[in-house]
RNA sequence: CGCGGGGUGGAGCAGUUCGGUAGCUCGUCGGGCUCAUAACCCGAAGGUCGUUGGUUCAAAUCCUUCCCCCGCAACCA
């Protein structure tokens, strides 16, 4: 018999720096994924690694002093060592450095540029030769170069593109017809009315301005572009072979039942992949899970806020189980999730050690203090006992279909409301008081052992999310794995099972005050250094002298005609008399402070040879005065009275 | 009118597809119990379900007006 495969990977994670908590989430929720599929009795593949590729790994290296490649070995190697510290059974970890990956990319876009998939262009925009960067006309800052303020001139550069509108069509096609295609739901509306239906752009699918990608190698002074590289390695990571049929292991899991990806990389994932895959004539994932991100007190983290948390920090502290249940429990399916260190307290506390450790604990010693250990149903059931049997008995398929939807939240928390139900089970036949009466004996049994076997059940389903727990639980009960077939089945405990002699506390209970303490020293650990100034303070501006500032030419202009831009939420666009008899436009971001009819009348002064750029669509000459009021205030400099024209020095 | 998401008891969320007693977790207050990790169990208080108008016997749910928050896009000359 041959069991049914499933296919899973996570995305693969960019190299450029150390991964927090936030990124690691990803792998414990595909971790969960893949384990409950393997229980459920797939052959499950579940692959993940790392992203190796691209300029900014090739400037950290650089400022770091060490060649790329070592530069992403160390990396990679931190990346693993995350993943493994937080107990993931990935069956692969690929690198895009990796020898058959990179050969595969080459024969990948050779067959593609040979079928006319990809075609030879041109690049044009603003070059700045020292940074050797390609910039548009609108990434430009004061029409220069934004990484080293020198001048830009208009050039252009072969390279390559991909002709995605020739399989746009086709794709929409899919995604209305497969609505499992991308999750959550909602996704899809937002990609087709962005990217999809609007019409979509030929992709520019290599680079010259670096070298460390893969080279095309018919043109190697071209590198492949990064995302078509990475993207490729779920395939190529399963044995994928542009030029052949493809190793048997590629034959049996493709195509993947599952990419598991962070929302803001889902556009790459269910357009350009899903055509890359078309054009090479193989069949497309089943499915693409854009899960919502981890925050950390209601932002994104990140290392600038001081506000990084990783992974082995958390588990230093709380132990692999409690965060993998932290991450994987305050995940909603669809919105962000937030961390707090007092959230975090707060569910160690509550759920694993009040519910859970405690109901083990006080499960074991009765059955110690009552029984030696010995667990038996002595058959004295009662009417109370009905409810807990059949919560038992219907968990399974509970927790089963939460996990179908990829609501894996869900489905911890239906285990839960069963060890919950196993307290109150506690309370409402009273152990204690039946241990007083020697008649009440196999009454007392029987409920104990029905305590066990819940226990037992629970503690099992509860494997795939946290491994060790789940393990330790059905030690200490004595219990052994019965097997998906059978945990939808109550009363499976064999009578004469042991529980431990001595339980061992599962989760303490954390001391707020000491825990905090040490949370500051770890925080104190990854608190900026030198305390970056929030914004360059004052002294950050240059002095300049007075010829510099000679070349400014300031000058006073009545607003004639205000009115709001179009697809601006900030801009206003001013027509201006200058004295000069043309009318001048002025794009100025101030329409959160000022309304059209405010402005029309005034006078201000206006920066007027700065150079023209386009802004929403309008083109802006110039830029008028406003000063910074407040912390959120913006005041337009008014010079009523004063005459157009007239110069300000 | 750029695209999209969201506004539900103190906090965090479900419920909205297919209208029909407003639910969960935490917190607060009161009670019970003592096997257990000062844990567990029960009960209570607390909500105009952002706003306006409408459809309906009935609206958190459907339509409509407006307000606010958050992403993306746009680059606050």
């Amino acid at each position: 018999m041959c069991k049914p495969k499933y296919y899973l990977t996570t995305a693969i994670a960019y190299t450029s720096s150390r991964p927090h908590i936030g990124n690691s989430y990803e792998i414990v929720l595909a971790d969960s994924i893949a384990r409950f599929k393997r229980m459920e009795g797939f052959d499950v593949f579940f692959q993940t690694g790392t992203d190796e590729h691209g300029m900014k790994i090739e400037e950290k290296a650089k400022e770091a002093g060490i060649s790329p490649k070592a530069y992403v070995d160390q990396v990679a190697g931190i990346v693993k060592a995350n993943w493994d510290v937080l107990n993931t059974s990935y069956n692969k970890f690929i690198r895009t450095t990796d020898a058959d990956h990179e050969a595969q990319i080459q024969k990948i876009f050779k067959k593609l540029y040979e079928q006319g998939d990809i075609y030879k262009g041109h690049y044009e925009g603003m070059y700045c030769t020292p940074c050797e960067s390609f910039f548009t006309e609108s990434q430009l800052v004061d029409g220069k170069c934004p990484d080293c303020g020198r001048e830009v001139h208009p050039a252009k550069e072969e390279a390559y593109f991909f002709r995605m509108s020739k399989y746009a069509d086709r794709l929409i096609e899919h995604i209305n017809t497969h609505p499992e295609f991308i999750q959550p739901p909602q996704r899809k509306t937002e990609m087709m009315n962005n990217f999809l239906l609007p019409g979509l752009q030929d992709l520019c699918v290599s680079r010259t301005t670096f070298k460390w990608g893969i080279p095309v190698d018919f043109d190697p002074k071209h590198v492949v572009y990064v995302w078509l590289d990475a993207l490729m390695n779920y395939i190529t990571g399963i044995g994928y072979d542009a030029e052949g049929e493809g190793s048997e292991r590629y034959q049996k899991y493709w195509p993947a039942d599952l990419h598991l990806v962070g929302k803001d990389i889902i556009r790459f994932h269910t357009i350009y992949w899903p055509i890359f895959l078309m054009a090479l004539g193989v069949p497309l994932p089943k499915q693409v899970f854009g899960h919502p991100w981890l925050l950390m007190n209601g932002g994104k983290m990140s290392k600038s806020k001081g506000n990084v948390i990783y992974a082995e920090d958390l588990v230093k502290l709380f132990g692999v189980d409690a965060v993998r249940y932290f991450v994987l429990h305050e995940m909603p399916f669809e919105s962000d999730g937030t961390i707090t260190w007092d959230l975090i307290i707060e569910r160690t506390n509550t759920d694993l050690a009040n519910v859970l450790g405690n109901l083990v604990n006080r499960t074991v010693s009765m059955t110690n203090k009552y029984f030696g250990g010995a667990v038996a149903d002595c058959g004295a059931e009662e009417p109370v006992d009905g409810e807990l049997k059949a919560a038992a008995a219907a968990l399974r398929d509970k927790v089963q279909a939460k996990m179908d939807a990829l609501r894996v939240a869900d489905a911890i928390t239906e285990i839960f409301a069963l060890f919950k139900r196993c307290n109150k089970y506690i309370d409402e036949t009273m152990p204690w008081a039946l241990a007083k009466d020697e008649a009440k004996h196999d009454r007392l049994s029987t409920v104990l052992y029905n305590l066990v076997e819940a226990i037992s059940v629970g503690a099992e389903l509860l494997t795939p999310f946290m491994p060790e727990t789940a393990e330790k639980i059905l030690a200490q009960l004595g219990a052994e794995p019965r097997g998906w077939e059978k945990l939808n089945v109550f009363g499976l405990y064999g009578n004469g099972g042991k529980v431990t002699e001595k339980p061992e506390i599962l989760f303490a209970r954390i001391d707020v005050k000491e825990m905090e303490a040490k949370i500051g020293e770890i925080t104190a650990q990854y608190a900026p250094k030198d305390p970056e100034p929030e914004k360059e303070e004052v002294p950050g501006v240059a002095q300049i002298t007075v010829d510099d500032f000679g070349k400014i030419d300031l000058r006073v202009a009545k607003v004639v005609a205000c009115e709001p831009i179009k697809r601006a939420k900030k801009l206003l666009k001013l027509t201006l008399d200058d004295g000069t008899g043309t009318p001048r436009t002025v794009a100025s971001g101030i329409a959160p402070w000022y309304k059209p009819e405010d402005l029309v009348g005034h006078s201000l002064i206006v920066v007027a040879n700065l150079k023209p750029a386009v802004l929403c669509g309008v083109e802006s000459q110039g830029m008028i005065l406003a000063a910074d009021a407040g912390e959120n205030d913006v005041k337009v400099v008014f010079v009523d009275g004063i005459a157009p024209g007239s110069k300000v020095r």
